[in-house]
RNA sequence: GCCGGGAUGGUGAAAUGGUAGACACAGGGGACUUAAAAUCCCCAGGGAAUAAAAUCCCGUGCCGGUUCGAGUCCGGCUCCCGGCACCA
């Protein structure tokens, strides 16, 4: 405890000057402050008085150690959060409050790229520097549990985690369309390519390769990852993110006969089932998981997939995706040139090409048709990239009349519109032929409504027409309810240099071979002279690190040059922190029982989708294996606002990030922790300025002077008792407790809250409350028990937002030990109650006049108060009263006739 | 297009359906000072009225509604911010 207590602290502060004090702002968290923050008191190593609090983990997002360093964006995040850790541990928990670093990734490796400066150097200088620049927020991190990811001891766990996937079936290995610079000879993540689709380095353009790539099965945990949202304290706006994300979609799936393929099956009872499995061959001996792969490339129909099973009848075409594998196979002889054409022009366009807004719909017949499985219509097949291949079935049955994208394309290439729903409210008209529409409606009928045209299901509502079309399909084995879902697995594999190496070794003999636990970590070799990659991963050409044995057979073998994508990484550190230095393991089940889960979790709202996912699938997978005791690893989670620069978010990119540090040297952390908080809703954020500043230099000053005062005031000359009501004391005026009290209601009803802005605006009037009771000059005070209990108050009141001043006051009031040790006050339900209440009087709703009453004023006598006022005795002069509306301590509304 | 969030004084912003603008900034006035800074006190949504008051009217993006009473609830818009997007 020798760090954080006071004598320490004493002995380093000059004592400040009597009064007036000069204002010593430079103190306050000023980066050389002699405050050492306090650490959480026990080690989570099993010291016995750990026991003895409740454990409160409060964990803030780590950063990225990049060039960048903090700007006030991080220090928004960190600084108000170390406030509310503060206040829990002052309400008596054993706060856990740590901090680290995700240091793996694609900055220091294309800093690397350009300097030559190693990555595992520059992030280490990085975190050198960012390290300093935490410590200067005066937040209780405690250094002791710093994680850094990069490190071997960190990614040693990270590789076992992977290991762990494999051991149940979660990763697997498939080909995978990735964007491909052809001069860069390199694979590139999304965010490295531009909106033109040009590389982000070289300006070439993105082309689409397929790559074996490690996948881990996020979607087996789809429904669980769904339902654990409702359990969790979460922003509904996070939730609806990711329940859009993960995407449930319930419909039909339905299959059409292929009629003239080159490779029909002949028979009729030899017809595949509803999406067969795929071999499994790597794939841990399981069958693809959905999103599923393209029906089965040898079988003789379409699955395609559908919520709107009640359009059927308005089925005019099918349409593949370009990389569904039935393409090639029914395509005729005629069109064969023109679709291979297409798809390979389909297949190599980017990502970003291929999502662009608006982009006119195209495609190709295929030559080949279908069979509509209720009206036996013979039906055109078609591939176009409007299809998304690793969504469903990777096809769909174009309903024109009813969708907007099968209505653009159906005009665009003059196939037939067949109208099949009519809205509810208008009457059945009577069916028109099919050739009629063509190219009649002016847009898709969306909406769900009532089936015409439909056979035996006109009439029918959309709702149950979708239900008896499905059961008809069933029926005849042409169709089944189907769920598909948009969560797609997980692709982890990086051709990159700085991650996490993949613990896999490939050998002749005994195909893909996990390396054993005890000879991890495969370490990420220091020696690379190239980063960049020429066509592979640029350890593929570190022979050093690829050439092994293979730990079955003991041949030659190879490792896996790639390594894994570093959200990987983050999704299981706060898992680590208790256990930083653990060796053996990558936690201690017993400190995750304890800790988890995560009580209060702050993070930027963008990881809503990426690492807040893939954390909770983690969690889930940990729970599966018996590590961890709940279903989700964070209960409460609250995402800081955005600090702008000029309507403009910061980046380095863009040059605008605004330095904490001249802000800090000038008025100290605490004004800036305090200025940050009072700017507004936490959560909501905004532009960076110095305006107002000041306002809060000018209240932590008058805290100090007001507490310094006191501190060093003589004592009060003993009063006659006689004259204050027995008392030979002082006592706190009646005025000054009741607001002593709601204040330390509210503050801590505020911090709980995160509503930082409004508790230091009650801290502000408490402040000018008490120093109009002790003499707004601060001339002549004297100290009695009452003064010091009520600055006392305040100073744990003010303690998490402004700690080193709280701790120097505290000091100066006597206190051996520091401030954060100290309980958080209670106030007194019976002394916050106001003695009397102003009473607004309304006259039809209209604010009229104001009076006082005692607190606890019953309606009648309310009334009759309100109506004895002058001014409304003069307006209600001639006027019949209708109603009179009292809220008792609130308002009377006096309601006139006419 | 879809899903969120927002719009309140000169500025940042408060406000369980019950006195809109708390708390601050900038501004004005005063005290202290030889003076300035710092500090302390007071004023301050807009308008009308007045010597000054009293007093009255108008005000929370726009239009309606519910209610004794709406910044707050409901319906319909406008604009801004964030996210997602050919997911059948």
């Amino acid at each position: 405890m020798g760090r954080i207590n006071g004598i320490h602290l004493g002995a380093r502060i000059q004592k400040p000057p009597s009064i007036p004090p000069k204002f010593p702002s430079q103190l306050w968290g000023r980066p050389d402050s002699p405050l050492v923050p306090p650490k959480p008191a026990d080690e989570f190593g099993g010291r016995p008085e750990r026991k003895q609090k409740p454990p409160y983990y409060v964990l803030t997002m780590f950063s990225y150690p990049s060039g960048d360093k903090l700007h006030m964006g991080h220090w928004y995040c960190y600084a108000p959060t170390d406030s509310y850790a503060r206040f829990k541990r002052m309400q008596g928990y054993e706060v856990f409050e740590p901090m680290g670093f995700d240091s793996f990734g694609l900055p220091a490796e294309n800093y690397a790229i350009k300097t030559g400066v190693h990555p595992a150097i520059s992030t280490a200088n990085n975190i050198g520097f960012m390290r300093e620049q935490l410590k200067k927020i005066g937040a209780m991190y405690d250094w002791d549990y710093e994680v850094v990811t990069s490190s071997p001891d960190y990614y040693k766990w990270t590789q076992w985690w992977f290991l762990l996937m494999y051991k149940r079936g979660l990763a697997y290995q498939k080909d995978a369309l990735v964007n491909w610079c052809p001069n860069c000879q390199t694979v590139l993540a999304n965010e490295q390519v531009g909106a033109d689709n040009l590389c982000e380095r070289c300006d070439t353009p993105v082309e689409r390769r397929k790559m074996r790539q490690w996948f881990f099965r996020i979607s087996d945990y789809n429904q669980r990852l769904l339902d654990g949202l409702e359990t969790i304290d979460w922003p509904e706006k996070t939730k609806a993110m990711q329940r859009y994300w993960i995407g449930k979609s319930e419909g039909t799936e339905i299959s059409f006969k292929i009629q003239n393929s080159k490779f029909q099956i002949p028979s009729s009872d030899s017809e595949a089932p509803l999406s067969p499995p795929i071999s499994a061959d790597e794939n841990g001996g399981r069958p693809e998981t959905p999103p599923n792969p393209p029906a089965d490339a040898r079988g003789n129909q379409v699955n395609v997939f559908t919520t709107r099973a009640d359009t059927l009848f308005g089925v005019t075409y099918v349409v593949l995706a370009p990389e569904h594998p039935l393409v090639k196979e029914i395509a005729t002889e005629e069109q064969m040139g023109a679709v291979e054409e297409y798809v390979s022009k389909a297949l190599s366009l980017s990502e970003v090409d291929r999502q662009m807004e608006d982009r006119p719909k195209t495609g190709v017949f295929t030559g080949a048709h279908c069979v509509h499985p209720l009206t036996g219509d013979s039906v055109p097949v078609w591939v176009a990239d409007y299809v998304i291949g690793s969504y469903g079935t990777g096809a769909v049955m174009a309903v024109p009349a009813h969708d907007a994208r099968d209505f653009a394309f159906a005009k665009t290439y003059r196939l037939p519109i067949k109208e099949v729903i009519k809205p509810s409210e208008a009457p059945l008209s009577p069916p028109i032929s099919a050739d009629e529409h063509v190219g009649r409606p002016e847009q898709a009928f969306t909406e769900k409504g009532v089936m015409f045209d439909s056979g035996e299901f006109s009439g029918l509502s959309s709702e149950e027409g979708i239900r008896a079309v499905g059961r008809k399909l069933e029926s005849i084995g042409k169709g089944k309810p189907t769920v598909t879902w948009h969560l797609r697995d997980w692709t982890v594999s990086r051709q990159r240099y700085w991650g996490a190496p993949i613990p896999m070794v490939h050998c002749d003999n005994c195909g893909i071979v996990p390396v054993p636990e005890e000879q991890l970590p495969v370490l990420l070799p220091q020696d690379v002279k190239e980063y960049k990659p020429k066509g592979k991963s640029p350890l593929a050409s570190v022979e050093s690190f690829i050439q092994t044995t293979c730990p079955t057979c003991g041949q030659a073998a190879e490792r896996d040059p790639d390594t894994m994508d570093t959200f990987v990484c983050s999704s299981w550190y706060y898992l680590r922190y208790p256990d930083a230095r653990l060796d053996s393991a990558p936690f201690d089940r017993e400190h995750l029982k304890e800790l988890f889960p995560v009580h209060q979790y702050v993070g930027g709202p963008e990881h809503a989708m990426g690492h807040l996912i893939y954390s909770r699938f983690f969690g889930k997978v940990a729970k599966d294996e018996g590590w961890f005791p709940y279903e989700e690893p964070f209960s409460r989670l609250i995402h800081q606002g955005i600090i702008l620069n000029k309507g403009e978010r910061m980046s380095k990119s863009k040059g605008n990030t605004v330095a904490p540090e001249p802000v800090l040297e000038r008025v100290g952390s605490d004004v800036l922790r305090c200025y940050l908080m009072f700017s507004g809703d936490y959560t909501q954020g905004g532009d960076w300025s110095e305006g107002g500043i000041s306002g809060i230099e000018r209240f932590i000053a008058r805290v100090w002077r007001l507490g310094m005062a006191i501190a060093e005031a003589p004592l009060s000359p003993p009063i006659s008792a006689d004259a204050n009501g027995g008392r030979s004391e002082e006592a706190v005026p009646r005025e000054v407790e009741r607001r002593l009290h709601q204040t330390i209601h509210a503050v801590g009803h505020d911090l709980q809250a995160f509503a930082f802005n409004t508790q230091l605006a009650r801290l502000m009037e408490l402040t000018n409350v008490i120093y109009a009771w002790v003499g707004s000059d601060l001339k002549g005070v004297t100290k009695s028990a009452a003064k010091i209990e009520t600055v006392e108050t305040l100073i744990k009141l003010i303690a998490p937002s402004a700690p080193h001043l709280a701790e120097e006051l505290w000091h100066q009031f006597g206190h051996q030990t520091t401030v954060f040790d100290a309980a958080w006050p209670d106030f007194d339900a019976e002394k916050i109650k106001a003695d009397t209440v102003t009473i607004a009087v309304q006259i039809n709703g209209k604010l009229r006049d104001t009076f006082e009453a005692l607190s606890g004023t019953d309606k009648t006598a309310l009334e009759r108060m309100a109506l004895d006022l002058d001014k409304v005795r003069t307006m209600l002069e001639g006027k019949d009263l209708a109603k009179v509306i009292v809220v008792p301590g609130k308002i009377v509304n006096l309601v006139m006739k006419g």
